[in-house]
DNA sequence: GTCTATAGCCAGATAGAC
DNA sequence: GTCTATCTGGCTATAGAC
């Protein structure tokens, strides 16, 4: 029983290692160019033995895509714990997250509108209930904050929640990085001003 | 001589017919998931005769993408050429443009950042030259927007810059119209105002 | 200069030994 | 359960007839 036990950890701790790889492989290069051969060298296992822990490439992304989403509710969870933040705060906190997973190159693109990972995602429970579960409880923050006057009423609450979402896979910091003039951490602060401030002045 | 002349309006006529063929498929699948096959079909020639115009796959999305910058480059002239536009107004009408070819199902996708078409593109002269011209000119308007105080002085030229370019290739229109609550029109007015006035509400 | 047919390659998936 | 070796299909690119 014991011996059981320690052998499912083993299990889970490579599935740990597989999901980490085939997340690095899709920030860097998407589903499409990603191959399973390049995840199970970058794991150290034969491609076989992948096989056995998932049975396509498009469950083995969407394994990546439902960690991505539990990992997005737990840092939801933890900023819905602070006592002190406001709806806006709690938002803003959460595209901050975002953004610097993306630029540390941990944050999976979306699947491109034909993939046949879209079909695989559009059937699988897990994925869209913790799907359902993020835009939950950003919703009630952003109907939070409209109510308290720090986000737009008059914007539609789907529009500024897509816009939230969006951030996670915006090109914009990538592309603040290759022009080489700012840091990180800068590249973070001025994408989530520029989201939520527009680019207009404020007067 | 005429008999030459007629010829070439023939082969340009096709090839105009290729690469628009090569514009939706890119904007609906994106490069990677594009075959020549597809191309082939669509246009109603052999992929055979596809290579008699372009050496290759990457050639081909080249050309539709340098079509795609010189139409941009048309439509930057054409608000440049409006008498009592203000820089912001031309910004905002190109935007405005990019948002509604993307809606339609005409605006290429961004090459996946490992692809082989980044490399093609990056020593294709003609599309960098295009891509600078296109950067000038916008640069030109966000730094004059800057100096007029209507779009904010504080934010790096860069930073707009790009966030303007992301316009084309924003993931949000599609979920707003997949969603099904806003017809075309709304859905880019709703896009256009979060980006250049932000999700915050101004006083 | 367009077609049909095919070469050559590569990636997803599997068989079968251990 | 993990490996090596292989199958299978689809894609880019080309050869060769007309």
């Amino acid at each position: 029983m014991a011996r059981l036990a320690f052998r499912e950890r083993i299990l889970q701790v490579r599935e740990d290692a597989i999901l980490e790889a085939v997340n690095r492989l899709l920030a860097d290069k998407g589903f499409d160019l990603m191959t399973v051969d390049e995840v199970a060298s970058e794991v150290g296992i034969a491609k076989a033995s992948l096989y056995r822990h998932f049975p396509s490439k498009e469950a083995l992304a969407a394994a990546a895509l439902v960690r991505l989403l539990e990992r997005t509710l737990s840092v939801i969870e933890q900023q819905g714990a602070l006592a002190d933040a406001t709806p806006l705060s709690r938002l803003r906190a959460v595209v901050r997250w975002a953004l610097t997973e993306q630029l540390s190159g941990e944050m999976p693109a979306l699947p491109s509108q034909n993939s046949s990972l879209r079909a695989e995602l559009a059937a699988h429970p897990r994925y869209l209930d913790l799907l359902t579960q993020v835009g939950d409880r950003l919703g009630g923050w952003i109907t939070a904050a409209q109510r308290d006057g720090s986000i737009d009423p008059a914007l539609p609450p789907e529009l500024v929640l897509f816009t939230i979402f969006a951030r996670a896979c915006d090109p914009v910091p990538g592309f603040l990085k290759a022009g080489g003039r700012f840091g990180d951490e800068q590249i973070v602060e001025l994408v989530l001003g520029s989201c939520f401030d527009g680019l207009r002045a404020r007067s």
